[in-house]
DNA sequence: GTCGGTACCTAAACCGGTATAGTTTGTCTA
DNA sequence: TAGACAAACTATACCGGTTTAGGTACCGAC
């Protein structure tokens, strides 16, 4: 037999050096591929993998046997084609990545999205923008494309424009608390009022009568509902309710407003922080000007933290089910892509963790 | 003409009851009505967006105004069918919700993603799962619909499984660090060594000699690799590298880990944390036991943290800048996907920050 | 005058599902 | 024994893009 001159004899082609080793790809089945392997129509396929009737129970069991031998696995894209559904919500955080990477918040409530998200076969897409401005894009980014079905509103704010751009473009949606606008979108919200009131009358039960808050931006809704429910606290036991200093919820802004108030001339005794990595540095700020805490100053936090609990003092904060609130916005927003008409939920109230930065004030007032 | 029985006759049925009112959906226009108002083909539309030559000028601007006036917006639906591509990017995050809460990290490595995504269209798909077993669910739910194109894989472990499942689903990745086996996966690290031989040689410069590392899992690279440095840093000056505690990364077993070690007959003088909630935590411990930091005791951290700063005493860290990582492991990964062959990139290595928490050691040796 | 080539454009297939109209088969009824 | 009707199944259109195979028209060249 005469040598193929097509390939060159020679000793036998060493392995060319792949990157990858893989010499043949399994190339994933597709419905037709079930298809034709069962014996039937693509149609009847799809008819037997989405439970409906119309299929003889043999045929069914079939191709159902022959999808699981294939491993067939449906293509979200063409589904998402065909539907005109992405399978898929939306969360746009709009924050200063330094501020999240302190706030324990997110995380905790992304899991509790994942977790409802998870046995659905649908996706979190997210999107992360550092300045508010971008946001209004983030958002348009998502919907255009038909990226996702539905988006989480949290961080609401004063007059939100976002749900009038959420609404205009047709998109299904949830909000993190109760918006001040009327909003034809479900809300998922704390009571944050009870939390806060809870820490006050707390401090007012040690006998502290000066106590100030260092609150969120007063923009954002559930910064300056924290806020009132301080005042209205304090206003019911015949108390001050002046000293609230506004901050942007970073540790630095909290470090600064906790200077302000310990630089009065009557400073307070306690500090009721909107949440507790502006507690922990406001914590620093006070020992760094010589004072104990508790005994010179009480201290509390909000959205209980890892950490909060193993510094010393532990601080006395308010805790929010972050988890819990992730699993019901998701539900929520699952059910309402559904086309169920869903009614807004409440959950139980944050509740106060008494910890060691709280106790009774000094029996001297301080400056006085 | 007899009336129709089977539309009873009757006054004109009110306006039904919308829950939103909007009358008429505008109906987003798609290629075909672009193709219909510009009075060419849907075939020639796709060309002249796309940029593709074989199009007269005319008929090029012709088409761009229409489909700008009509305010079409490619449906990323009909593109990832068509082009089998899903045009997002995956991470899967495998940690306990209460650990990624402390752990300042992801929020500005996701940040640092977004920031090469948005520019380009593309989406971030996020997966948090708690356990480590349930990992690979969550990658094959992201690969088998085909809803991403690649994953970032971060906290790389021994011996780490991913790799194989990954490469088995056929999928881009990339590495946040060099795996410890053969990958075909391009890698994004920085390099831990210098930060801690920085603050290892900080604090021998300061005369500490007995100096304990707590770090993280061993099972995770980072968490050995950084013990690693931190032996080998000690055995270079003749010390002893034998005082290192193992954790889980959260402040819980920072805390435990500090106990341990000031509860030795001979305590170390100084601790190198492997992140700073645990270095927060062991400060707690330590102020609780009656030490005072950093004259009895110094303490350094790493990946800087926010609220890191403001503590008293402040925290000397290793800082990462963690969102460079985020955008470059997406930059990689795009480019991967594009069909480059792509290097492995190394960052700038972390660099340690002096501050409050580092000092000398008392001058006599604690408990002997 | 026609041949070849290029520039511009159309028609139609394709991606992988879902939805719907229509066909076959069998059984029950009149 | 035809007609009605339901069950089981097929064929095909459709979602909205991309891509490829053709098809004109116009040009210069021989």
């Amino acid at each position: 037999m005469a040598p193929d001159v097509t390939t060159p004899a020679g000793p036998p082609t060493p392995a060319k050096p792949l990157r990858s080793a893989k010499p043949l790809k399994p190339a994933k089945p597709t419905i037709t591929d079930v298809a034709r392997e069962a014996g039937v129509s693509k149609g009847l396929v799809s008819f037997a993998l989405n439970d409906r009737p119309g299929v003889s129970p043999d045929t069914r069991t079939r191709i159902l046997e022959v999808a699981a031998t294939l491993g067939w696995k449906p293509s979200i894209r063409a589904r998402s084609l065909s539907e005109s559904k992405a399978f898929a919500l939306g969360l746009v955080i709009a924050r200063d990545p330094g501020i999240i990477a302190a706030d324990p918040f997110f995380p905790a409530f992304i899991a509790g999205i994942e977790r409802v998200l998870a046995p659905t076969g649908q996706a979190l897409v997210l999107s992360m923008v550092a300045e508010e401005k971008a946001e209004d894009q983030a958002y348009r980014r998502l919907v255009e494309g038909g990226r996702v079905d539905g988006v989480i509103l949290t961080d609401l704010r004063r007059d939100d424009p976002r749900l009038e751009l959420i609404d205009s473009l047709d998109l299904h949606a949830v909000t993190l608390g109760h918006p001040d606008l009327p909003s034809r979108f479900p809300a998922v919200s704390i009571d944050d009022g009870p939390g806060i009131r809870e820490a006050v009358s707390h401090l007012i039960d040690l006998g502290h009568r000066r106590i100030a808050h260092v609150g969120g931006p007063r923009s954002m809704l559930h910064g300056s509902r924290r806020a009132d429910s301080f005042r209205a606290s304090l206003r019911e036991a015949g108390l001050d309710d002046s000293l609230v200093i506004e901050t942007d919820f970073t540790a630095a802004d909290g470090a600064r407003a906790t200077s302000e108030l310990l630089g009065m001339s009557r400073r307070p005794t306690a500090i009721v922080f909107a949440n507790d990595p502006m507690a922990i540095a406001g914590l620093g700020v006070a020992q760094r000007s010589g004072l104990v805490v508790p005994d010179d100053l009480s201290i509390t936090g909000f959205d209980g933290s890892d950490v909060g609990g193993h510094i010393h003092p532990s601080l006395t904060t308010v805790t929010t089910e972050a988890q819990v609130w992730g699993a019901a916005a998701a539900e929520l927003l699952l059910r309402a892509i559904d086309g169920e008409t869903v009614d807004d939920i409440e959950l139980d109230p944050a509740r106060l963790v008494i910890r060691e930065s709280s106790a009774t004030p000094p029996i001297t007032p301080p400056a006085e």
